[in-house]
DNA sequence: CGGATGTTTCGGCCGGCGCCGAACTGTCGG
DNA sequence: CCGACAGTTCGGCGCCGGCCGAAACATCCG
């Protein structure tokens, strides 16, 4: 696009913007963003691991083609992803990626508190979301099949007693999709509802983020909360 | 990856599988094998619009990728997409690339056989697909939400007039995702069973294959069977 | 077997882009 | 104000990779 010239359109092919997402540097920024939070440019920087003004080129790119978002606070830019349509397509190339039924090779054990819980992009991941998941599905809140889940009656009442309000949510994004990730190979709770999910259980302590990664970390007053308010077995960490 | 060594773990990273999608040659084959048929390197290469020569380097490093599967006929070459994860990668970047909340820019009468009906990958979609998923909702067979549909009880009988056992689709793929394409901002029905009844219907003729097009073709006595078989209302076409 | 057609391999050209060093802008602190 | 720090812009280097022409290989057909 020349110079001066405005993007009016939005007019992406998909070439360009799978070609914007096919660079090692940004594609670490990006995964780096699908943790969720809002990242700086220096902090970007250090997850491609190139230096801040390649970055910044990179990012100005991503930004003017719509992938990110860019927040100025002070000096710092707040850089995250534009819309949960990106999150998806960077999840859909990871699933290409890892090769359909990848082998599970083991991962490192430093990495033990990402499996454990993280987020993924809005919502919670990891062996936690999946306990969450199980309890919600055994006791008949949710339905859950491989691509999405329907909240039942039972279930609006549930998630209402947790300050939920269902009804409330569908209003652009699908309710409750289900999300397949990377450590275990079964879905748990995205879409408005896993995001919903998330930040009851952010504010209110029960789980908080660690700072510079993508893994949650689980209160010791959190944990009771939570085994008592979703009636988690007491073996659910080794619900794998 | 130095010449002579294979890609034995097929680890490929997201950056890899996305940068080869980012080409606008192989973005375009991707997006005609998005139809669902297997073409060959010529076809593919007309699509692209480049010699075949390049085709085939393309060809051949999409196929070492993954991405790709090929199958030798005779001295024809059939290409096809690797399997359903690629075909959803490549659905979400359209989606990112057509830029979000996108304002139906209206598309050539050209086309107007692409809206009624085509193939999407390996099911329906376009106006008859969308008038089937209304009425095998309306008349209960089908829960639908935004990213997946549930077959009630009443539609496992349907289904099973119509030759699909629903009970042995399970197998690998998601049963009934949805799928929402560029034509309609509507989701229709893809996954397992969405690749049933694309089979169903062009083996009882309802529907033709249009040669070298996504384009499905409504045979005069496919229409009146098809409306029989889904009571499809009337006005269907005009189901915008 | 020889010619036509589909596909691949090889070699070389060239443009685009990722990278960094250096220098500039903007913001916060004292 | 003036340093420190975050981020960007500019310029130039280097290389990867897409493109094609020419030629080889493969397959079908008469």
């Amino acid at each position: 696009m020349p110079a001066g010239m405005v993007n009016i359109a939005s007019g992406n092919t998909i070439a360009e913007v799978a070609s914007l997402i096919g660079d090692a540097a940004r594609a670490n920024m990006l995964a780096a963003l699908m943790g969720g939070q809002a990242l700086t440019a220096g902090e970007l920087a250090r997850h491609a691991g190139v230096t801040p003004q390649t970055t910044s080129g990179h990012l100005a790119r991503m930004t003017e083609a719509r992938l990110l978002a860019v927040e100025k606070q002070g000096r710092h830019r707040y850089y995250r992803l534009a819309s949960a349509e990106v999150a998806q397509a960077i999840h859909a190339l990871m699933a290409v990626a890892s090769g359909g039924p990848k082998r599970h090779r083991p991962v490192g054990p430093k990495d033990e508190a990402l499996r454990l819980a993280r987020t993924c992009y809005d919502h919670m991941a990891g062996r936690l979301a999946l306990a969450v998941a199980d309890a919600l599905v055994r006791d008949g809140h949710l339905v859950l099949s491989d691509e999405a889940g329907f909240v039942t009656e039972s279930g609006r009442g549930f998630f209402g007693t947790l300050g939920i309000d269902v009804a409330s949510l569908r209003a652009r994004r699908p309710l409750c999709r289900t999300c397949l990730d990377w450590s275990e190979r079964r879905p748990h709770i995205a879409g408005q509802l896993g995001a919903a999910l998330l930040d009851r259980v952010l504010e209110r302590g029960w789980l908080t983020r660690a700072p510079e990664s993508r893994a949650l970390h689980l209160t010791r007053a959190g944990e009771s909360s939570l085994v008592a308010a979703f009636r988690l077995p007491p073996d659910w960490r080794g619900t794998t």
